[in-house]
DNA sequence: AATATAAATGATACGTTATAACATATCAAC
DNA sequence: GTTGATATGTTATAACGTATCATTTATATT
């Protein structure tokens, strides 16, 4: 699967499989995927946009009890970190990873009308982190690449449609 | 001056060409180049780091007399959609430009140990906003390309040094 | 199994970043 | 001098994020 965010798709299969190969992970890794953070990448995978925190925080909040902000940005935080979310730093927001698993620098096509989220890889070779780094001596540990735009759907119901 | 940003050099000179660039390119551009906006842009100017709004507020308020919020968001806003500073998204915080008057895609270099900021150009051929975004049909508007590493100097003095 | 240790959660409060909303000032054009 | 456009002043609040400390749960050790 490529290009997932743009396309419609079985989403409950979507969400079970992706929430499988967590779980996977996690016992490979020895990790702890506990109810919390198992709830919060549900939450995540429903969509395939990016959420606030605080929209985690309230989506969490309505089916159990009362949770505060610690909870919600302590799970995202094992998610991040873990590689089974992502953040969005031009939303401060935050999204499921497409590609779990694999060690990866994404990168994302953001759309500003819909708000949906294509995750892609950077390849090693992108010309960034090869050649400016070199060049000034800067050792890239990560890196954010983002892009803004609009989605094949939103450029046919968008009135600024013209190519230029 | 490719690399301003890693090295010394005269700052107040380097500030006050800055300042005329942007008056120039507002005379031709027709835009207003008011106080508040020259304000903090020599402000932006007198780092090469980023600095968060509020640091920029309070900076403001140390010399004149009490500004809200707002001020430096619209200030901000000017500078930025007119090219003269860029926010860095990985920080929320701005930065002056180092290459104001020519249209481009910023992308930086941030070093975690310092906070200094390299400013550099995305090549349009970077393979991304070419490759990816042609084949999933994304129209790309803006980029954000931020690398988060070490510089030069603070390789040398950080105790992670090993290039693994 | 009992205990020690580490990891995760609950809860309160607070800090930081950003914007909405409305009022006022300034200046050019008619 | 009124209108319109642009910029600024001001208040309040929304939105995002974290420090701290108490408590519970998991894991490892004896």
């Amino acid at each position: 699967m490529p290009a997932i965010g743009f396309d419609r798709h079985d989403h409950s299969v979507c969400i079970a499989q992706a929430m499988r190969t967590a779980e996977g992970i996690c016992e490979t890794k020895q990790l702890q995927f506990t109810a919390i953070r198992q709830r919060v990448l549900q939450i995540l995978l429903a969509e395939h946009k990016a959420m606030g925190a605080y929209d985690i925080l309230a989506r969490l909040n309505e089916s159990a009890g009362h949770s505060a902000p610690p909870v919600v940005y302590r799970a995202l935080e094992f998610l991040v970190s873990n590689g089974f979310a992502h953040k969005i730093e031009k939303r401060n927001a935050y999204i499921a990873c497409a590609l779990p698993g694999e060690t990866h620098s994404p990168a994302f096509m953001i759309c500003r009308n819909c708000d949906c989220v294509l995750e892609t890889q950077t390849t090693p070779s992108s010309g960034f982190e090869k050649g400016l780094a070199q060049e000034t001596g800067f050792r890239i540990e990560t890196t954010v690449l983002e892009a803004v735009g609009l989605c094949p759907n939103c450029q046919q119901d968008d009135p600024n449609n013209a190519i230029d």
